[in-house]
DNA sequence: TGTTCACATGTGCACGGTCACAAGTGTGAT
DNA sequence: ATCACACTTGTGACCGTGCACATGTGAACA
């Protein structure tokens, strides 16, 4: 590692308009191109800046300024894929807005996890906040702890409001039962994610909702955690007496563990039963069979999440409503007709 | 959003101590608990610390103290697996040891986009970098840039030194290379990451190590992009002409796609073809055939990866050298003998 | 030629901590 | 009673930038 001695302090504004023969106030103008200024000025004191190689100091910005430019991720389950896109397209779009981007993970969803977590973040003075751990709690947490920089949560409910922007995943679900009702299932399962997930909430009603409106009897849906191993271990259970003819599984994942169960169960995908996915990660269409899914474009969700989050600051203009982004129904090998 | 009007300011710890009764650097002492402090008096500051609901100011200590207690996290494909597990538990360790983490994402691998990832970095002060893009490319960058602060880049060739620390990739690679020639392949092909990686050339270096070790004829491996498209794209062109029993992927995704393939040109797995993957995501397990793979542990790689950065920091001692973190074979159902 | 005004630039302080140094207090030894 | 010394606390400057305000300059106009 190299390590120079002497400690050479790095050049502040002031090392640059001394060489530049100017006031600070001047390159601190520079820096914020301010109207006006001469150019010959300005050129001048952005060669010095250059041979100086000078990088304005973030800190003593956020100072002065009282702005940090920086904005806080809170999030769950941050290494599935869903969530892992999201965070990417956030970081990128804030830093093209010219922010900075601090993410804290939650391991456990208890209290105590989710209010370190949050001081975490606000200890960095964030000037907003991004959740997509989208457990109920957390919520409960951020209005206890009475939070008063903007937040907004991504993967919500599907209905817009100041906090909450998602792909409608009451549409999602719905689109999926559709599905397989249309192809003539009757007796449908639905395999959904963890209780106290508002995400899983919404597929679970948005299933619920389109059953009933198609008036098929429903089952309660399973409670599942959103891995593979459960959906395997669930499927287990499940084709031991399969009364039933198509699973709607609220993610990939489980949807992955539920086809792996059914054939080791002997039963034929789609043949014996259909299954339906949710989210269309990228190596749904390498399974076995291919999976029917509900495709979201996490990327375009976390760069309106941005845009959304950044017109909640004070000093920048609101933008106007956004429309939902909408979910995708894609069609591939793991559904088919219901053979009696 | 809640905003509150008046505009009210912060305590800063001369709030602080005006009503505890004591000056501001008592408050600053309590803060960084000093040891001669009456127990009265801190319990008095403490007090007055919580009523206030007071939270010390980051960039102002980043300021005064000229450390940012920041680190970055340079980073490519980080919707992925590997580089999301890392990063989430880089991000966990480096908060436990009470440092801010940032990230940069990289889209494109060009010198450009590579610059002003590490640009946004210098920016906010950070005290150290953690490299998960492990493009050749990006360390000559760092090298161009003369980055002064440490870094530690994850995923390499197997080879510890100051800079670097990984699963010994090449150890792992040699054991699933190997696991094929025990089960009496001889004719194995192997499906690589992309050139510039240098992780994938470390895993191509220990199939070919391990070809030559024993002595197996070896074919040039075929450069993929990591992802299961690929793999289905190349394992369409493959099983066109099987001139071969086995197949090493450099990772599962791309391990799925071959397998997708295998299936679409009536090929069975293991029983005409062999497959071993690397990585062994959490899917991997439920793939139809469940994958034969190898095992990082990304998790302990980002822990050890933060604490051998935070060792690197001046003023921090540094840390004992630490045993490389090796690599699992993990045997499924997708290898099996040949079939002659 | 003096006045007005926009533009260009400079001065000094504030932001909220930390640091170096000074100073006050109490205890025990002489 | 005096002194040394450890412990506890206070004072003022400083970190690098941005802001409010002051000032200097030249052109347009009366």
């Amino acid at each position: 590692m190299t390590e120079n001695l002497p400690k050479v302090r790095a050049p502040s504004i002031r090392d640059v308009a001394r060489l530049a023969g100017v006031s600070h106030q001047t390159v601190s103008r520079v820096l914020n191109n301010h109207p006006s200024i001469r150019e010959s000025t300005k050129a001048r004191v952005l060669q010095v800046m250059d041979d100086l190689q000078y990088r304005p100091n973030r800190a003593a910005r956020a100072l002065s300024r009282g702005r940090s430019r920086t904005i806080g991720i809170l999030s769950a389950q941050s290494t599935e894929y869903g969530p892992a896109s999201s965070i990417a397209a956030i970081q990128d779009a804030a830093r093209e807005a010219g922010y900075y981007v601090n993410t804290a993970n939650l391991t456990t969803v208890d209290e105590e996890s989710i209010e370190a977590a949050l001081m975490h973040l606000m200890l960095q003075a964030v000037e907003g906040i991004v959740v997509i751990a989208p457990q109920v709690r957390v919520f409960d947490v951020l209005e206890q702890l009475s939070i008063t920089v903007p937040f907004v949560s991504l993967q919500s409910t599907g209905h817009l409001d100041d906090h909450a922007l998602s792909v409608d995943q009451i549409a999602g679900a719905r689109l999926a039962t559709r599905h397989l009702i249309d192809l003539g299932h009757r007796r449908i399962y639905h395999l959904a994610g963890p209780q106290d997930w508002i995400e899983a909430e919404a597929r679970m009603r948005g299933f619920l909702d389109e059953m009933w409106a198609m008036d098929v009897p429903t089952t309660a849906p399973i409670l599942g955690d959103w891995t593979a191993d459960f959906g395997y271990r669930a499927g287990r259970e499940l084709f031991s007496r399969p009364d039933f003819t198509a699973i709607f599984s609220s993610n990939d994942q489980m949807a992955l563990g539920l086809m792996h169960a059914a054939r080791d169960a002997g039963l034929g995908i789609p043949r014996d039963i259909s299954i339906v996915g949710f989210d269309d990660i990228p190596e749904a269409a390498h399974f076995w069979p291919p999976l029917t899914t509900v495709r979201q474009d996490f990327e375009e969700l976390g760069r309106r999440c941005v845009a959304l989050l950044l017109s909640n600051l004070p000093g920048n203009e609101p933008i106007a409503d956004q429309e939902p982004v909408l979910p995708r129904l894609i069609v591939r090998d793991s559904t088919a007709p219901p053979s009696f």
